[in-house]
DNA sequence: CGTTTTTGTCTTGACGTCAAGATACCCAAT
DNA sequence: ATTGGGTATCTTGACGTCAAGACAAAAACG
């Protein structure tokens, strides 16, 4: 016998829709609905352990994909933008603030007077490395509820899913 | 012979990690890392739709838990509250540019002085009627390369993974 | 009853985000 | 060399969000 889940909140919104409006197919809300939910919870977790070290989420974005990006971990303004789905005003903020904590530091590119190389500090290398080791932990932790058979199903999922939108 | 999916985004980021910083294990990162791009991209095309119709996400939000809950759709800020994961400040502001654009309408609640009632204006039913069917055909484009059987399977896999966080 | 405690809503101030446009520079074609 | 289009970054102004706390009214309590 398989188990049968009890609603949950998304269950009932359905439920609700179904019965105002019956017109409507509302399956796909189901998916959408959770997806949204489930993302905007562990956003939340996430954002949680990455602060004990001082660092909000959009900080880490940055700073990791620095700490990524190999030694001497310095990337344009215009490589990080392409890493992190932000718009380029908001980049330019997120490092205002990074350099102003410390974290990074602008050095002007000597090959190109546009465009200035954002430099990880060794104190924004401490950091991260720090904060990235508690996250992966973190992350760890939220999974491990999962049985590894649904990870690999949910990641290949995912994964398909994603292909068709970038 | 099972396809051989092509490195993605993600997968790459994986790599570099792999690479930096072999110590960690960061298996779990793939299927975080995708669960946010995706509610990210997904996100940003739901607001489009609902643009179109003058209505932004967080607008949306609140109209259709009005709508959704039988005439005379009418919830206190407390019920909109606990149904749509804000907080309470920003509940607030949302009536407020919802009564501002003539949308919803607050009103005394003569059972609790403390308390409002905010009510689907005339106006406001029918923007969030042809707001919603949008929607769900917006939705419906959205899940269309995927197969049912895989719909299915993620929708489980979401719901089991939401109800260890909610 | 009066006095707490709790509840429901709103206010405030700080952030993070985006779209659109400004600015400075590069580079290729003439 | 000069011009003109393309590129890289930053600026601006408007939103949406939250945490923390203010305030008024209801409920619970002695």
């Amino acid at each position: 016998m398989a188990e049968k889940p009890a609603d949950d909140h998304v269950d009932r919104i359905l439920a609700q829709w179904a019965k105002e409006r019956p017109d409507l197919d509302v399956e796909p809300m189901g998916i959408m609905g959770r997806l949204h939910r489930l993302a905007t919870h562990l956003g939340r977790e996430v954002e949680g352990v990455l602060l004990q070290h001082g660092l909000s989420s959009s900080a880490f974005d940055v700073m990791a994909t620095l700490r990524r990006a190999s030694a001497p971990y310095r990337l344009s303004p215009g490589e990080l933008l392409a890493m992190t789905m932000v718009s380029s005003g908001t980049m330019t903020n997120r490092i205002d603030q990074l350099e102003k904590a410390g974290l990074v530091e602008r050095i002007n590119n000597p090959e190109d007077r546009r465009s200035v190389l954002i430099a990880l500090t060794d104190k924004g290398f401490a950091t991260v490395d720090a904060a990235v080791t508690a996250h992966v932990e973190n992350q760890h932790r939220l999974l491990a509820a999962i049985s590894e058979k649904d990870k690999t199903e949910f990641n290949r999922l995912l994964k398909t899913f994603l292909a068709g939108l970038e």
